[in-house]
DNA sequence: CCACCAAGATACCGATTGGTATCTATAAAC
DNA sequence: GTTTATAGATACCAATCGGTATCTTGGTGG
């Protein structure tokens, strides 16, 4: 029964869903001791100290996050389809969230920018990685001649994530998904200007 | 030199900066100590527990905002002048901002939602006063003949703010204005379609 | 079958947390 | 000038914090 690869991957989960609801700072090492069944000498064994796990369980839950775009991106065929598949997962975020607590990316960005480096530097990381995709997705829809060339890449990138964030935000807040929806019909109006 | 007011402002302005900076359970009743020169007596003689300290230090803060909002809108004429001096107000939020530590309606929303039901009410308040300030504004425009009619008022509220507060995320997070510049681009073309 | 190393448990550390009870000092009312 | 209410200081509380040192236990290679 002693399986450390199994067991981090449990730290990982479990933190990364107190971390993503409670909070990064409000979540103590011993909540996730009793969250995992584990003690401190498991965690500290797997984790040389917070920081370390904290800056990993944002990772973990962005890569949980990622594989789920992911997949129903690759369901579509062309690049406005892909756009809105990502669109679509975002809508479902609020009544079915696939990780607990909302954005990782938002949540961790607004409680490290300014006083957690450690945080901040793998949040920008997750957010460059998001926003590369974004920018691939419309590069592929102009060379395939589904979208209109000469498209400003980042610009659009830069406002869909914004908007994305932005209503999740609202959302999460109100607890329903009127501005979610709201602003995602929005941004389909916008990538339908963009098709040939 | 004994006035109590004077003393509940300094004590709510220095909270406010460090819950804004910091977050709010990140910042202890220490740190304030520290911050104002007074001890523990003085802040709990005005505030009967820290959750109330930080629910009046987060309506103080969104204070400060919309009476800076409320300034520039009031020197411009037209709807369409006024929500571009909103939006211009957003964009010099990063390098000269009004407060410390980024938008409060956006950290207060992102830590409380979901395990600081005080604190999130507040949130809630300060985000129905921005909305509705918005939806005023269009509604004006439609109504002196500055805005086209039959505006979705509550559609276009949600995306204006959502885009918004989407763009601080990332601006502060990378540490630059390119995002917050880019998106506010986009939203002041989304206005001129609305004109007459 | 035993030795050995690593996984994980236990026990402890000083520092800090939010909060309270008590005391002092100040300013205003009379 | 004395009384009185209160603003604010001081001292303390149990609980919890992140972290570490030490110990026990489990699985594996020889």
């Amino acid at each position: 029964m002693r399986q450390p690869e199994v067991t981090k991957a449990a730290i990982l989960k479990q933190s990364g869903s107190l971390f993503n609801t409670q909070g990064y700072k409000a979540t103590s090492i011993s909540d996730i001791t009793t969250a995992t069944g584990l003690t401190k000498g498991a965690i500290y064994r797997h984790f040389k100290n917070k920081n370390q796990l904290e800056k990993e369980a944002l990772l973990h839950l962005s890569q949980i996050m990622f594989d789920k775009i992911r997949e129903r991106i690759k369901a579509q065929t062309t690049a406005s389809g892909k756009l809105k598949a990502l669109f679509s997962f975002f809508e479902t975020y609020i009544s079915n969230p696939p990780v607990k607590g909302g954005c990782p990316l938002l949540n961790a960005s607004t409680e490290a920018d300014d006083s957690h480096p450690v945080l901040r530097k793998q949040a920008v990381v997750i957010l460059d990685m998001l926003r590369d995709a974004i920018v691939r997705l419309l590069d592929n829809g102009t060379k395939y001649g589904q979208l209109k060339p000469n498209i400003q890449k980042e610009y659009y990138a830069s406002v869909i994530i914004a908007m994305l964030e932005g209503a999740i935000m609202m959302s999460k807040l109100r607890g329903n998904n009127a501005d979610i929806k709201m602003t995602i019909q929005h941004l389909e109006t916008i990538i339908e200007e963009l098709e040939v």
